[in-house]
RNA sequence: GCGGUUGUAGUCUAGCUCGGUAGGACUCCAGCUUCCCAAGCUGGCUACCCGGGUUCAAAUCCCGGCAACCGCACCA
């Protein structure tokens, strides 16, 4: 490779660029180092840190505090049971033949959809079975006609025991959304028993691919946010609307996508919901809101898009399905979150597979009274005749329904159920009525779920810019892993002593702060940039006797005076957003 | 897991063909100096991915691992 090509890679492409910035300077690196790595687990550096807190912050300012969404936090193993009624056992344990001449892996589920056999007939396939049927239809490798080996199944979760008993399995969550829906009725307990509520759950979870590549995008072990919004199916009209319904999201839809075309089509959220593209409106108001927090996190509205999943490459539990994806400089389009309708899906499988009811109960606005033809034994005749056996006999006749022990009454004057005649004169048929005061029913779930690690490459990577041929991370100031640095213009004078003084002062208002002193102040500056910090604080002589410090901005350059007893009221009102930079002082020159 | 490419200080890299003291640049640290945008000088720390083999001698050659990148497959 020549020297041109080796320098046009460091600086055209950003992934390999913010990568090594991103080792260098402890935003994050690989994992396990010094015993070789291990593909797919990567340790956030003390930056990275910082930055990732303040991302989640963000997330958790707009979903937890602005819209009203619960938090929970739960373990990361769980039970067999949870993941074999979720579905993600058996969604998640892949059968595969491997080519025994060129090595090519298939899913042999998907070579006997070639021959005919419907997904869902293969899915149930025990390795024998599909043994068989490859067999039976022989099949060959479809690239170099070889022949197959003995059918596997690859795991894609990771696979433990709880306790000392290997009977007792365990799986590492490959999703948190399962921690919610388990909890349900407790949430919903505390949620006062009322919807639409949602609660989101923010941590590790893990899959073990089964080849993790890419860096912070794919990971074996990497941070979901999962928001379960959970709502009634007959009442499925968002009352946040209103806030979003301008908002423009575009759109690549199925039907384009069908076209080999990549053209977005823009719809606000109003026109997406009227046109029947997003199918419903909490769906559409999430989205809207993970458009905003995206460009919070610094991407352009004009590098996002939303992509309608196909049919087939929808989850197990979703009907409709939307992924928000970020442009990328190495991969193009990356998805970093994922807005799916689960319908009742979850809550049904738990309550079927734990026998708890998750129904919730709606009364009715006006109770329904309904008159119903009734069947009632008169046990004072029926036992007489049938003594011990006269429940049995009464049981029997309940399974009838009404109207058809009302027409053999009528008929024949008795009726035979299960051996027992029952005579007209035994039972009291009449009009009942009952009043119906409301139903119990499974709520119905939309689910935004976002990878934070995606989050925080697309924000490290959206930072990541040039000036002067100095690499500057400009962050949105809400999330610039360090807010302030303090830097003496010299380590003499009292500089040195004034300048601890102010960073003691701005870090106990909360900030968060790092001292630099050493090189020229050039360089620091220099290496702050590369940190990202968002403001330098400089303290010169003047400082020492007028007490006013230079403030630098990390993405203009510029600098402004300001006193040093101001400082904590400023950067407050600043990196809240509500003053911006050229209001912390005196606009200086600077050479 | 397969194929291709690759693996040398914190980072980028030279050296590998043809075995013989591992070199540079930047960063970092210390000192001097300078002081508002990576200045200068001096000094310093730090590396051949791991394990075998061949050899008097291996960064270099061979074998096996591991990891990364690209492609394939996978990505619920």
């Amino acid at each position: 490779m020549s020297s041109e090509a080796k320098c046009s890679k460091a600086q055209c492409d950003k992934f390999v660029a913010v990568n090594e910035l991103a080792k260098r300077r402890g935003f994050f690196w690989s994992s396990f180092e010094i015993y070789g790595g291990s593909g797919g687990f990567v340790t956030y550096g003390p930056l990275g840190t910082r930055l990732k807190q303040n991302i989640e912050a963000k997330l958790r300012e707009l979903v937890v505090k602005k819209i009203g969404i619960y938090e929970m936090e739960s373990s990361v193993i769980a039970p067999a049971k949870v993941f074999e009624a979720s579905g993600h056992v058996a969604h998640f344990k892949e059968p595969m033949v491997e080519c025994q001449n060129c090595h090519t892996r298939f899913r042999a589920d998907h070579l006997l959809e070639d021959k005919g056999i419907s997904s869902a007939e293969a899915e149930k396939m025990s390795l024998d079975d599909i043994k068989v049927e490859l067999e039976r239809h022989e099949v060959i490798c479809p690239d170099c006609k070889g022949k197959f080996s003995e059918p596997t199944r690859y795991l894609t979760m990771f696979e433990t025991t709880i306790g000392p008993y290997s009977g007792s399995v365990g799986y590492g969550r490959p999703e948190a959304a399962q921690n919610i829906f388990v909890e349900f009725n407790r949430l919903y307990n505390v949620a006062r028993e009322r919807l639409p509520f949602g609660c989101i759950n923010i941590g590790k979870a893990l899959r073990n691919e089964i080849s993790p590549r890419q860096g912070l995008i794919r990971l074996r072990e990497f941070t979901i946010a999962d928001l379960e919004f959970f709502f009634d199916p007959e009442e499925p009209a968002c009352e946040r609307l209103a806030e979003v319904e301008n908002e423009v999201l575009p759109i690549l839809l199925c039907d384009t996508r069908l076209k080999e075309c990549e053209d977005v089509t823009n719809f606000t959220v109003r026109e997406a919901l009227d046109k029947g593209i997003i199918k419903n409106e909490w769906q559409a108001y999430f989205m809207a809101q993970a458009k905003r927090l995206l460009t919070e996190l610094g991407v352009p509205a004009s590098r996002q898009r939303f992509l309608e999943k196909l049919t087939w490459e929808k989850a197990h539990y979703s009907t409709q399905s939307f992924d928000q994806e970020v442009m990328v400089d190495r991969w193009g389009w990356v998805e970093v979150s994922g807005h799916a309708y689960r319908t009742d899906y979850d809550l049904t499988c738990h309550m079927k597979a734990s026998g708890v009811d998750m129904t919730v109960y709606k009364e009715f606005p006006n109770p329904v009274e309904t008159e119903e033809l009734a069947v009632k034994p008169l046990m004072a005749k029926l036992g007489p005749v049938y003594k011990g056996e006269a429940a049995k006999a009464a049981a029997a006749l309940a399974k009838v329904p009404a109207q058809q022990v009302a027409d053999d009454m009528e008929k024949d004057g008795s009726i035979l159920v299960e051996g027992y005649q029952i005579f007209k004169e035994q039972v009291e048929i009449g009009k009942q009525k009952t009043t119906v005061r409301g139903k119990r029913f499974v709520p119905h779930v939309v689910e935004p779920s976002f990878g934070c690690d995606r989050l925080f490459y697309v924000a490290l990577e959206y930072a990541y810019g040039l000036k002067d041929d100095r690499v500057v991370l400009s962050f949105p100031r809400s999330i610039a892993p360090i807010q302030v640095g303090v830097y003496p213009l010299m380590g003499k004078d009292g500089m040195d002593t004034k300048a601890k003084e102010v960073q003691k002062l701005l870090a106990c208002e909360g900030f968060m702060t790092e001292f630099d002193e050493t090189g020229s102040i050039g360089r620091r500056y220099a290496r702050a940039d590369e940190a990202g910090i968002q403001l330098g604080i400089t303290i010169d002589y003047d400082t020492l006797s007028d007490g006013t410090v230079t403030i630098r901005d990390r993405d203009s350059w510029q600098q402004v005076r300001a006193a040093i007893a101001e400082l904590p009221k400023l950067l407050h009102l600043y990196f809240e957003g509500k003053i911006n930079f050229e209001s912390l002082g005196e606009l200086i020159k600077v050479k």
